[in-house]
DNA sequence: TTGCAATTCAAACATTTGTATGAAACTATG
DNA sequence: CATAGTTTCATACAAATGTTTGAATTGCAA
């Protein structure tokens, strides 16, 4: 097993499908197939389908939170242990953003699979993505140190405003194009990435209105 | 056939079922035993599982179109033809987060799964979603009416980011209540939907600093 | 080369799933 | 009551899918 040619085979050509098509409608033959393996192969080397995903998924995770980190750590650095909560945030959606929206061939098959898994959310992932919060919880770290006088809950919501902004773009991009008739650009990705991570640091840095909004006014009492 | 008590028992079920455990894992079988109905009862009365499934999500966007532009329509005759960006905001998301959230017991079937069509994106869905971009075409004319100012760009960022914060809200509630430890209150329906209004009007009428912030600028070059 | 372990392969298996069938039960109308 | 149309039911079918099996092949060390 000098090179394992068939291992790598096997997970390039099924992040690939699992990225392009979804786990919904991807089966083992359609890997193999693609793959150019034997059917038995994926047994053989990962012992079974669900096996098979959850180290596609945990190897990718720790790239994906890796790169994170390196450019919330540069961020950081580079402002003496405190960075912009713009640098933060960019460091929270940036990596993702590259490398699922761009002109098409930039973009990266282990982001778009890493989206699809957290749109799918299939058995022998849900198991392992607990330890995401953990991961997370860096960024709230560093969130709080970039503004120390927020509170922890603004703290909390500003981040999962930002994921939610990055994700849905991904998700949805086809339906912002077709709404927008063009007008949105998503393969201007720097773009994008200011435009979320622009948003997000308003929310967390504009006054307290997000938390003092009046909380009865409904569509009916709108002034007029 | 004079109550369709069998299709109506077929359609509940079939609706809890794929609210709770999404389209993928549910089965005819797993259907017709929770409604207590014949197997072949589905393929007699709808044809087959994916004609069931386009006309529970016909039925419930229709639903769910009017509810929100229900909303609009009181606002904006409430302020004379035009509405509050807030009240635009409020309409748009307000119907679904209600709907989604909240004390277990006042939760929606309905809105449940219209979150779990509107992520699973199955295609017999896929196939009439397209008409949903109609839908908010009209909640950007309403939001061009409130703030006449706006670039369309920058209306459709704004209601794409609204979208996905509520949407995103819903969808991983439960990520959020663990990492925020329940510091975020996901039960106060109304909180939540101030804070995602709040957010995303704050992105609309604030200066025009999501489309002209530094574009190239990247983590290593946050200023020291 | 020989022998042994690792790997590959074709084929088969057991389930699951959506759908189809034809008989039985029911309903309403004459 | 009788009959025609509708609905329900048990059962069967065909296709798809993850997994297993045992033989064949390969690679490498003695």
């Amino acid at each position: 097993m000098a090179t394992d040619q068939t291992r790598t085979a096997i997970l390039n050509a099924a992040e690939r499908l699992y990225a392009d098509r979804g786990f919904g409608d991807v089966t083992l033959r359609d890997i193999v197939a693609a793959a150019d393996v034997n059917l038995a192969a994926v047994n053989y080397h990962f012992g079974s389908k669900d096996e098979l995903i959850a180290e596609l998924f945990v190897t990718r995770s720790i790239a994906t939170n890796r790169a994170r980190l390196n450019e919330l750590k540069a961020a950081e650095e580079a402002g003496g242990g405190r960075a912009d909560i713009d640098a933060v945030l960019r460091a929270l959606v940036g990596p993702t953003l590259r490398g699922c929206l761009g002109p098409e061939r930039e973009r990266s098959t282990a982001a778009r699979f890493m989206i699809r898994a957290s749109i799918e959310a299939v058995p022998p992932i849900r198991r392992i993505r607990n330890r995401e919060i953990d991961h997370l919880r860096k960024f709230i770290a560093a969130m709080r140190r970039s503004l120390p006088g927020r509170s922890d809950v603004d703290l909390y919501w500003g981040l999962h405003f930002a994921l939610a902004m990055a994700h849905q773009t991904i998700r949805d991009s086809e339906r912002l194009t077709k709404l927008s008739e063009g007008l949105c650009d998503l393969d201007d990705v720097q773009g994008v990435i200011d435009r979320v991570v622009a948003v997000a640091a308003m929310a967390l840095t504009e006054g307290e209105t997000a938390r003092k909004a009046p909380a009865k006014l409904v569509a009916q009492d709108a002034r007029r």
